[in-house]
DNA sequence: CGGTAATTTGACTCTTCTCAAGAGGCGTGG
DNA sequence: CCACGCCTCTTGAGAAGAGTCAAATTACCG
């Protein structure tokens, strides 16, 4: 599984994505939006399995996931692996580089996927042109500085509460990204969920089963139906 | 316990600051310094318990912790709360503050402490003297979220492997700070260890029993002697 | 259609929590 | 300076949640 940088294609403008009032442009006037077009290079495309950028090499910019989902994978010092976040279209990437200079984590693709890129050069060039641009670059920052502490509460809770939430704040994600949020297709495995929420993958199939008896879900292959998302909300209370 | 914004004095000024090769300073300039000098308002002290922000506040401005020690705390819908981060001399608070504009977390006294604030007035006054500001907050941003990546992959492990690396990454913060690692003070309770590591209060009470009957340390009432700092990053092996 | 990976389910184990009781420490006021 | 009360800490016993191991079933890919 050789990680492969895709070639460039220069597709739907910013202005035109359906993503822009989620991703970097959001709030921002046409012609600001304009110069950011100018700067992304638009969809590079990627498999599952490949990766974005690996824990270690230098930082070469934000991204901005187009289409299909990635997950942020940190390896501490003994090889053990910890997916802090799974990103959805619209969402950005890269944080993890901004302090020192490399990034932190892998970005690995969990399926067929698309992503634009603002580079370094870009950036710095941008910075000219939209004052204003450090300023939103700060506020994206601290708004995964926001959601790590976030992450960080969640983690106290017990396995089901996790879950249900998980799977709430996924619809949710969706519905914002004009998705259904009754219907979430899951990319990853029970294995990646067990992982990212900190429970053993068996664990997932036996609360899936269980939310599934309580009819609050309808687990169908890689989707699941919120069925009842009060009752899971219920959970949490 | 009402809280209280307590006075300000002048006082040391950050060239001469004993901590300035840790804090908003660190790898600026002497003049640079000067700047950030005349701008920041020094010496505010609290007491044990009180608070230096409120989750929900308007973002005043960065803040770095003088001397004392203060924890950051999340608090859910549930009234729920998790301590998710402790806060040394030197270091920076106030940047969950940063993404919407409003603090998402308290920011709470664990004894009596004072701080240096860094106001939003004086931040964009600032920027018009240290172009450069922008991108050093950037980066200290940027260091926040990556904190908390390493925390939250640290929740994944075991009892024992948390409270140890808790302590060693204690006693490695306070020596960047020149003081002792080897006895570190704690200001926390076995109650707030506990939620700040995702345990019970007994069971930090029992593992630093274990750990002392290992002689990797020697709890002396609010102070810990780290004996065999090798022999508790083992434990994490 | 075969082989591999992912999922489910059961049985059992173990880590950590909860509950409870007692000891120790600290500050306040007499 | 001592006594009291309160908070914190320790220690034990039992319970519970989640993990591990194992085997069977199902899904997926070429």
């Amino acid at each position: 599984m050789t990680p492969s940088r895709s070639k460039v294609e220069k597709k739907v403008a910013c202005g035109d994505c359906n993503l822009n009032r989620i991703c970097i442009p959001h709030g921002m006037k046409p012609d600001e939006v304009e110069f950011i077009g100018a700067a992304v290079k638009r969809n590079r495309t990627i498999q599952k399995g490949e990766i974005i950028y690996r824990a270690g090499e230098t930082f070469t910019g934000i991204f901005a996931m187009k289409s299909g989902t990635a997950k942020l994978v940190h390896t501490d010092e003994l090889g053990n692996e910890t997916i802090i976040a799974i990103l959805l279209p619209g969402e950005l990437l890269g944080f993890d580089g901004i302090s020192s200079g490399r990034y932190l984590c892998s970005l690995v693709a969990l399926e067929s996927s698309s992503y634009c890129e603002l580079g370094t050069n870009e950036l710095d060039l941008l910075h000219q042109k939209l004052p204003n641009l450090h300023q939103i670059l700060l506020q994206r920052t601290g708004d995964q500085f926001n959601q790590s502490i976030y992450r960080i509460a969640q983690s106290q809770r017990s396995a089901d509460v996790r879950l249900a939430t998980f799977l709430l704040e996924l619809a949710e994600r969706y519905r914002l990204r004009g998705f259904s949020p009754e219907l979430i297709h899951l990319s990853l495995t029970r294995q990646e969920m067990g992982n990212h929420l900190g429970l053993a993958l068996e664990t997932i199939s036996r609360i899936l089963g269980r939310f599934e008896s309580a009819t609050f879900i309808k687990v169908e292959k890689k989707f699941i139906h919120i069925l009842d998302a009060d009752g899971l909300r219920r959970i949490g209370s």
